[in-house]
DNA sequence: GAGCCGTGGTA
DNA sequence: TTACCAAGGCT
């Protein structure tokens, strides 16, 4: 059932993408290789991998100031590992889903203790980490240690989609095929693989975009079984809109902005002032607590994790 | 496996 | 302004 073009096709997209890439490739520091690699305190790997869980789901113009400040608090595993967890939620600052950086402190933790302080160079010991599923596993596998991975995030769903199938956009949901698909299409070379990988989330991000691709642009549009097709419409069911305003995302949002901002534990009247419903307010300030992003203290006091 | 989990930029 | 979108992971 996979899609899996001849061999000939597969090796022509590889020396057109790879070629765009070697010449169009953003200048993003968590790439440079290592034999370039400029700040010998950071560990590389390290970077890599915090640079990757810091992408799930942020632009990388939100994620790059953050990033360089996280290498300068913490250049390697065993630094966040020494810090306090509400450390590395308050210096996650505004980059969303905050539960990234508890994980990023706990997978530091489990680095230091069950690895000796070095991250491990292979995928299933990577992906048992906290906040490492299959794709950062296969991310940090290719771009940290060159190791023949097939990275699949929405990027590269997107782009093999219209490259290779002639849809418009993947579906919802990561599948078998797809990840069949990706991995037929890696070089066999690891070097290029791991290069490859590279560049195909470059093209799906800056120029098979999912709203406005700019196909006029694109090095593979004589390659591109979409626009082989006609370049048709999404048929499929659209992903259901996430709704924000009032949910309990925007009151845990206000909440963890308080105690982040505070520079000593708050009494709940100060939490009592970001969201009026004190139902919601309640249950979002406990989930929090559940889930370790907040720690109650004695006489109604709440802060970041010590 | 559907739903949940933040935040800000863009059209 | 609303809606979509951005290098996912976890339950």
């Amino acid at each position: 059932m996979t899609h899996r073009p001849p061999i000939g096709e597969v090796e022509a997209l590889h020396d057109t993408i790879l070629d765009w890439y070697d010449a169009n490739a953003r200048d993003l520091p968590w790439r440079i290789p290592a034999a370039d690699w400029p700040w010998p305190q950071v560990d590389r790997p390290w970077a890599v991998l915090v640079s990757e869980v810091m992408l799930q789901q942020t632009p990388v113009a939100r994620v790059e100031p953050m990033w360089h400040r996280w290498m300068q608090l913490w250049p390697t595993p065993a630094h966040l590992a020494a810090a306090a967890p509400g450390d590395a939620v308050r210096e996650w600052g505004r980059l969303g889903y905050p539960r990234r950086a508890l994980r990023l402190h706990a997978a530091a933790v489990a680095i230091r203790d069950e690895h000796g302080g070095v991250i491990p160079a292979d995928l299933q010991q990577l992906q048992a980490l906290p906040g490492i599923g299959g794709y950062t596993a296969a991310a940090v596998g290719a771009f940290a240690f060159g190791i023949r991975s097939a990275v699949v995030d929405v990027n590269v769903r997107r782009a093999e989609a219209r490259l290779v199938t002639g849809a418009a956009y993947p579906a919802p949901s990561l599948s078998a095929a797809e990840t069949a698909l990706a991995r037929a299409l890696l070089p066999l070379d690891e070097p290029a693989a791991a290069r490859w990988n590279a560049a195909v989330m470059e093209l799906g991000a800056v120029v098979c975009k999912a709203a406005r691709p700019l196909c006029a642009r694109c090095p593979a549009h004589a390659q591109c079984a979409w626009i082989r097709a006609g370049s048709p419409a999404h048929d499929g069911p659209r992903r259901a809109a996430q709704r924000w305003h009032g949910t309990d995302r925007q009151v845990r949002g206000k909440l963890l902005q308080v105690l982040r901002d505070a520079p000593a534990a708050v009494p709940r009247s100060a939490l009592d002032l970001v969201w009026p419903d004190a139902g919601q307010r309640d249950r979002c300030l406990a989930s929090l607590v559940e889930d370790g992003l907040v720690e109650p203290l004695p006489r109604e006091r709440f802060r970041l994790p010590g």
